[in-house]
DNA sequence: GAGACGTGGAC
DNA sequence: TGTCCAAGTCT
């Protein structure tokens, strides 16, 4: 691994932001130095491209202008605001954060990343950034990009996917850092990052860092940084139930113990979880008078499923990829929901519900196979 | 410390 | 199509 000297260090920050300053990307939370935005921004930005967060922060600022208007919001507005980007915690944790900041701070932000770490949903990267950025706190935003880009200048070995390796490369770039502009330092290298050194397609040859960049007179680029992989997703087989009665579609809410959380969905249920006793394989006509069996006996609700045609909906997640078999049922009268944690939704109203992506999908697959007058008029 | 936690883009 | 990646945090 390299090391460099003070007066490397100090070539360094000059190279580096001059070309931010020429360079660097006009995004829409770069305008003003508003602990807020920078705050919802970086949040957004956890594990999600730019392009994807820009038309959400927009909206969401217009949502909710202020730490205030955000505390005091109801979930469903929240989430709806929330809806597509992913990883659904980060905004219920916003909005917690947000309390904290009216309740516990009156509304004061902490200006070190020591204090701002105590936010819920707030850890060692956001803390930094936020401090760093709206603060001037001068320490090391280090997220994906840092990681990757000092990685290769400096020929890092350490693997990144080992959470220890953290405190390593906040050790390194800490005396890197500009101490007059450590927010313009942190935001370059990212733009670093997400331009001449992707991860996949990085252009080395033309970065304007390429004569401190060890990896590349190395010819060794794309052996840095060290990651190990990923393990794959795990298969799960789910039956989607499209439960139609006159009052509209059955829909139910998730829960706290379980993914997309406050979420709406069809009711979903695990195949596994039909034959729990016996182990046995089993066929669709089992599975689907097992369900009738099922929501007879629990719900007091006599369905008569069918198939909806096509391919099972699929959806990926970082951790699990969903099969989901859809069956129906046209109940001749709205069934009183006592037993069933769940609500009649008439289809023109469902849209308006916070829904996860797999929703979307199971209401399109079918929609293909219906006359979707049935969605319209209900 | 390993696994949970969403979605869309790139190849 | 499959696989990896993208401004991480929480448990």
């Amino acid at each position: 691994m390299e090391k460099w000297s003070a007066a490397t260090i100090r070539d360094f920050r000059k190279t580096l932001l001059d070309w931010y300053d020429e360079a660097g990307r006009d995004l829409p939370w770069r305008h003003g130095r508003n602990p807020y935005h920078t705050w919802v921004s970086e949040v957004m930005l956890q594990q999600t491209q730019v392009n994807t967060v820009i038309p959400y922060y927009e909206n969401f600022l217009a949502t909710f202008p202020t730490v205030a208007d955000l505390a005091a919001a109801d979930e469903a507005t929240l989430l709806k605001a929330w809806q597509g980007l992913g990883y659904y915690s980060r905004a219920r944790n916003l909005q917690r954060a947000a309390q904290q900041l009216m309740t516990d701070y009156q509304g004061k932000w902490p200006r070190t990343a020591a204090e701002l770490e105590d936010l819920v949903g707030i850890g060692p990267y956001t803390a930094s950034a936020i401090a760093s950025i709206a603060f001037d706190q001068v320490v090391p935003a280090v997220d994906g990009n840092a990681f990757r880009v000092f990685a290769r200048l400096l020929m890092i070995e350490a693997d990144i996917a080992k959470p220890k390796t953290r405190q390593l490369f906040t050790e390194i770039i800490q005396p890197i850092v500009d101490p007059q502009r450590p927010g313009a330092f942190n935001q370059a290298i990212m733009d670093l990052g997400s331009s001449y050194m992707t991860a996949k397609n990085p252009d080395p040859a033309h970065s304007p860092v390429k004569a401190f960049d060890a990896s590349y007179r190395a010819g060794r680029v794309l052996d840095f940084p060290v990651k190990t992989k990923a393990p794959r997703p795990k298969p799960m087989a789910y039956y989607g139930l499209i439960v139609h009665s006159p009052a509209g579609y059955l829909m139910v809410q998730r829960g706290a113990n379980e993914m997309l959380t406050g979420y709406w969905s069809f009711p979903l249920v695990l195949q596994t979880d039909l034959h729990a006793d016996d182990h046995q394989p089993m066929t669709l006509a089992a599975d689907i008078a097992a369900l009738e069996e099922q929501w007879r006996n629990d719900y007091q609700l006599p369905l008569k499923l069918t198939v909806v045609g096509g391919q099972p909906v699929s959806q990926t997640y970082t951790h699990q990829r969903w099969h989901v078999k859809l069956l129906m049922a046209d109940l001749p009268t709205a069934m009183p929901l006592d037993f069933f944690p769940g609500k009649w939704v008439p289809a023109g109203e469902i849209s308006a519900l916070p829904l996860p992506k797999v929703q979307e999908k199971m209401m399109q697959r079918f929609a293909k196979q219906q006359d979707f007058d049935g969605f319209r008029e209900n």
